[in-house]
DNA sequence: CTTGACTCTGAAGTGCACTTTAGGGATTAG
DNA sequence: CTAATCCCTAAAGTGCACTTCAGAGTCAAG
């Protein structure tokens, strides 16, 4: 049971085989050698690496950003420092957008309040939230 | 100087012109009068309509999105049960991002404390910690 | 009155992260 | 053996939010 083929791959990680071919032709997980008839013989660990492209998918990696990590690895002068930096530079944008998220959920739960008070929308606490 | 025109409704807002074309296009900016020669004339308080598609764009929402936070505000109050309903959707999604972007942060903080800064790329907590 | 900045339209192109399509060959359960 | 299922490739399509392009009209300054 060394290798998987596509469809393996696929069902274990839960992304599609289509998708799986995409990170292949990105270079996000090694080519798979084939085969005699041609199909792709996925070692066992390219799991893993599948599971870290959706785990830096979900924390707001984009696949350009996700390469570059990979790519960290290999690099000689390359430090765990400059990885981190990366991560934080990440948790800095996601902490600023809840900030502003949470205006706007205070904006939306009062324009729900006056609904439930007054029929009268013509001044809209969602504009006054963001319009400041 | 009551009325702007498309170049100076960008230089004010900092979008492109084209953006703004754009935006008039999808419904997101009132279609502007026009001048004799067929320029568009914004009125000033397309300023503050640029601006809320720039902040709601920046908190995640989509021009689709945003479509519909503006038509809460102009919807005829005579289906205030269906306006509080869609507040209340909205309100909703809002929730929803919140939490998902909680939860990110504290994936990327906890990641990025494990990090001494300090270690080789053979043993970076981060990708470890992705890569499991 | 000409030059250069500004504006117009419609259509096509861009980048992302895939998905879909078309037209095949390979493998396997019955 | 056959039918279902899996796999292959290259190319085109999708949705979003624009940007770029081509070709042409308008306006203020010098």
């Amino acid at each position: 049971m060394s290798a998987l083929r596509i469809g393996q791959l696929a069902a274990e990680t839960g992304v599609t085989v289509e998708a799986i071919r995409y990170y292949e032709q990105q270079a996000l997980i090694p080519e798979a050698p084939r085969s005699p008839s041609g199909f792709r013989c996925f070692p066992p660990d390219t799991v893993k690496r599948v599971r870290f492209i959706q785990r830096a998918q979900d924390l707001g990696f984009s696949l350009r950003d996700i390469h570059g990590l990979l790519g960290l690895r290999n690099e000689p002068g390359a430090s765990c420092a400059a990885v981190k930096a990366r991560a934080e530079k990440k948790l800095s944008e996601v902490d600023r957008k809840i900030f502003e998220l949470m205006r706007i959920r205070t904006a939306l739960a009062n324009l729900s309040e006056q609904c439930v008070a007054q029929a009268d929308l013509g001044d809209c606490p969602i504009l006054d939230a963001l319009e400041d």
